[in-house]
DNA sequence: TTAAGCTCC
DNA sequence: AATCTGGAGCTTAAT
């Protein structure tokens, strides 16, 4: 039976794991460990999959690296270990030597060369396999049929591929072999491999298939002009010929070295014998990989055998007690009035109190309103700001007292919100699952004890949060921020439900009559709502052709976009654009609104303040985000959002706020100027990228610079650019040269926050709001740039988010201050427009108020400017000077 | 459940 | 050789 060694690559292993598990995976103790434990669950992983007689680790993260001595300096620039982790390195040797694993390591030497060097020994084993486990994809070269293969990551840290030799010329088309002359081409960026200027991935795969190698290839194409070869274009000959010390050169560096001098002995890597079972279980709980060591025992029956003493620190009490006497009662609210701080949740009609993490005790509401002192000494505990409140989704918990008449105050922790924070892109931030994420390990099966949970997560937190600085966005921003969206869900805004009937009826008879008119110009009934069928009859059955996309499955696309381009070429085209919006507006909007209205005649959406991977909020069930307004139909529905009878409608916003924040984070000189003069931003990014003076700029140059102004913050491209403006490739080009040499501090912008997302994996707003990009390590291009180009618009839109909550939060302190919340009533946030119902003969006040609040909320290089509207409706509105 | 389409900032 | 401008929610058809 064949034997099989596992020969880990710790450098690799360990880079790739810090940066594919966030950083805010830490010990009981603080100390960062992501990379320990995404290198520990390969470690684990491999072990079960592949069941190895013998293991090894290599390292070089030691000191500085040199693969070839005539290079040294050349390689010794390469990037520097992001902190935090090279502080991980001591704790994975720790690991491997608790398996029992021997570490080589060879100073001066690379991993991946002693690797080699190994391989070189081991394959001349007969009946070993060696799998060499890795993260990246640097070691294929050593592939040799079933005798040597790699292990590697796809993505995060537990999807594994096995590379054998046809598996390498599945994925790349040519031999093992062949990989160090490919990469003498094409180059590889994460490893400073230069390469051939211009060579790709497809150039260089198909160079490498014709001539198999370099010195090959170089003969050919040096040969005399005579036999010209077809299958290289002039040029490309020409290039490579320019660059032939730099293919060579690449070549070299890619290769590994396969003739270090290593005292490697396969009997010492029997780790079986050698394995401390005592040693990993005391290991990792230290490390509160509780997970990991249930996992470790499954690996083999007899290596660690489960333990009470694996359950994790925060010590489980018993159940939760229920106060039902009113003496019991009136006691917890005494022992709570001079508690500093407590915890609390609310489900059913219970209310939960924790004060330490082992006791919880639980009251009906009932209980409480049916005596009036004691529900009067709720409130004076909840209401005093003095009194911290700890909890899980504020916004939940602050509605629900509300409903009884109590405003929450003295919020000092939402373990929700924290968890936010340091993750945004999570999908589920319930509290099961954030205790999950910290603890690895399903948290107590009571859900009564809740508040206790909450506590226990707390230090752990706001430890966290510290250490990545965003400790002052939970307690300034999303803290209070949580009882204003309460008081907006709560609130609602008013519908004129006749005005929804009577578009229902309109909008049913136009549609019945479109449908009728696209059936007899199609010859025939059909679909209209499936785009496949739509496809089906506009390009098979009327035979309509055009310069048109396809959509993933190969159909061709029937988005409005392109139906747009074939305006004309066919009367149906018109028709179905016509169809699409007014169905789209029927289905989403108009039926569904009536049911949603309550009693007081007012819809209520749902603001998601953990929804978004920047910041933003969102709006459910239903979305008020997204209400239309740019057609004459959107305007028309529109009409249906009105104010209470006495009120108006008003509305703030920001004018070109993002525009703004990017001119103040950029420090671009040009728009920061066109700011502070009150220009028409667009205008004067026309005049600077067509040269012209602002005078001269037409409609067309203006609307293709506010394509740039928006677009290049999103990391548009050339492609991207010559399609949404319609200009040819080379005019594209020149735009987007101009526009960042017009704007170079948007262009130096933009560089910085790459550079920073590539060496950090994350980027932060102005308040310290953090966004985790960890797709920019995973070495596949397309992830990366998409990576880089969030990493660009995350700290605009972000910041621009942040500014909006403190804008919210302050005017909510206003009006509370003032206690005028008859008055004046916050309704809706869209991102950069605040909606309010204002009583009718307060609007001017409240206006002028309000604004001066919006516009200087935070001091920037550049003047925020708001505009505000009143109106009877949220379509007719008239300007507020 | 996903893809394609549409709405908004 | 081909690349697809950031952030959301909701509906329908098709699986």
């Amino acid at each position: 039976m064949t034997k099989k060694l596992i020969l880990i690559d710790g450098h690799a292993l360990v880079h790739r794991a810090f940066h594919a598990l966030p950083q805010t995976l830490a010990s009981p103790t603080g100390l960062l460990t992501n990379a320990v434990y995404g290198f520990t669950a390969v470690l684990i992983k491999a072990i079960k999959d592949i069941k190895p007689d013998y293991i090894v680790a290599t390292f070089d993260l030691a000191g500085p690296t040199f693969r070839h001595e005539e290079f040294a300096d050349y390689k010794a620039h390469r990037e520097k270990a992001p902190e935090g982790l090279h502080e991980q390195v001591p704790l994975v040797k720790e690991v491997l030597a608790a398996f029992g694993i021997p570490v080589f390591e060879k100073p001066g030497f690379e991993a991946d060369d002693v690797i080699g060097s190994i391989c070189e020994k081991t394959k001349k084993v007969k009946g070993l396999q060696t799998i060499i486990a890795t993260g990246d994809m640097d070691t294929l070269q050593l592939v040799e049929g079933d005798k040597v293969v790699v292990l590697t990551l796809r993505k995060g840290v537990t999807d594994t591929v096995l590379y054998n030799e046809d598996e390498v010329r599945k994925r790349y088309g040519i031999e093992p072999e062949q990989l160090v002359d490919y990469k003498g081409l094409k180059g590889d960026p994460s490893d400073n491999i230069p390469g051939v200027p211009g060579v790709g991935e497809k150039t260089a795969s198909v160079l490498i298939k014709k001539f198999g190698n370099l010195n090959n290839l170089y003969k050919e194409i040096e040969k005399p002009a005579n036999n010209k070869n077809k299958d290289v274009s002039e040029k490309l000959v020409q290039k490579l010929i320019e660059n032939k010390d730099m293919a060579f050169f690449s070549k070299k560096l890619a290769t590994i070295i396969k003739n270090v001098n290593i005292d490697f002995k396969l009997e010492n890597a029997e780790w079986r014998k050698t394995m401390k079972k005592d040693e990993i279980s005391h290991l990792f709980q230290s490390m509160g990989f509780y997970s990991l060591l249930k996992r470790v025992s499954e690996v083999d029956g007899s290596v660690v055998q489960e333990q009470t003493s694996f359950l994790p620190p925060p010590k489980t009490g018993s159940g939760t007690n229920e106060l039902k006497t009113d003496k019991e009662i009136a006691d917890l609210l005494f022992k709570l009035k001079n508690q500093k701080e407590f915890a609390l949740d609310v489900s059913g009609n219970s209310i939960y109190f924790a004060v330490d993490p082992k006791e919880c005790v639980s009251v009906s509401f009932e209980c409480l309103s049916k005596n009036t002192s004691l529900r009067l000494n709720l409130k004076d505990v909840l209401e005093n700001p003095k009194i911290s409140k700890v909890g899980h989704d504020f916004k939940m918990i602050s509605k629900y007292f509300l409903g009884k008449g109590i405003h929450v105050e003295g919020i000092s922790f939402d373990s929700k919100i924290a968890a936010y924070l340091l993750n945004s892109d999570l999908r589920d931030y319930s509290l099961h699952n954030v205790y999950f994420i910290e603890f690895k390990q399903n948290m107590d099966i009571n859900p009564k004890r809740s508040p206790c949970v909450v506590l226990e997560l707390k230090n752990k937190l706001v430890a966290k949060l510290k250490h990545i600085d965003s400790l002052w966005v939970l307690e300034k921003i999303e803290l209070p921020l949580s009882i204003v969206l309460a008081e907006m869900e709560l609130s609602g805004i008013k519908i004129d439900s006749s005005a929804i009937a009577r578009l229902e009826k309109t909008t049913t008879k136009e549609l019945t009559k479109l449908e009728k008119n696209i059936y007899e110009l199609a010859g025939k009934e059909f679909n209209v709502n499936s785009p496949q069928q739509m496809s089906a009859i506009l390009f098979e059955h009327l035979k309509i052709t055009g310069k048109l996309k396809k959509t993933s499955k190969g159909a061709i696309s029937t988005a409005a976009p392109e139906l747009e381009k074939l305006s004309g070429v066919h009367p149906i085209i018109d028709l179905i654009l016509k169809y699409r919006e007014l169905q789209k507006l029927k289905t989403t909007y108009i039926d569904p609104f009536p049911n949603l209205v309550n009693k007081h005649g007012r819809i209520c959406t749902t603001f998601n303040q953990t929804g978004t991977t920047t910041g933003r909020l969102s709006s459910e069930e239903p979305n008020l985000q997204n209400i239309p307004i740019r057609t004459d139909i959107g305007q028309e529905f529109r009409k249906v959002f009105i104010a209470s009878p006495g009120y108006k409608l008003v509305s703030f916003d920001y004018s070109q706020l993002e525009l703004r924040i990017a001119a103040h984070i950029s420090k671009d000189k040009k728009m920061s100027e066109a700011f502070k003069r009150g220009e028409d931003i667009h205008t004067r990014t026309a005049a600077e990228i067509f040269g012209v003076q602002a005078s001269e700029v037409t409609t067309g140059m203006r609307r293709q610079a506010k394509v740039l102004n928006f677009g290049i913050l999103y990391g548009m491209g050339i492609i991207g650019f010559q399609r949404a403006s319609g200009v040819d490739r080379a005019k594209a080009k020149e735009f987007i040269d101009r526009y960042l040499h017009e704007f170079s501090g948007i262009a130096r912008y933009m560089q910085e926050m790459r550079d920073k997302v590539r060496r950090d994996g994350y980027v932060t707003t102005i308040f310290g709001r953090r966004r985790q990009l960890p797709e920019v390590f995973s070495g596949i291009p397309q992830l990366v740039n998409q990576a880089e180009r969030m990493a660009i618009n995350m700290p605009i839109q972000g910041t621009e988010a942040d500014l909006l909550k403190l804008s919210m939060i302050e005017i909510h302190e206003l009006i509370h201050k003032e206690k005028t919340e008859k008055n004046v009533k916050l309704l809706l946030q869209v991102h950069d427009e605040l909606l309010f119902e204002v009583k009718e003969d307060l609007i001017r006040d409240w206006a002028s108020r309000i604004r001066n609040i919006m516009e200087n909320i935070h001091k920037f290089d550049v003047p925020l400017i708001v505009d505000a509207k009143y109106g009877i409706n949220w379509a007719e509105m008239e300007e507020i000077t």
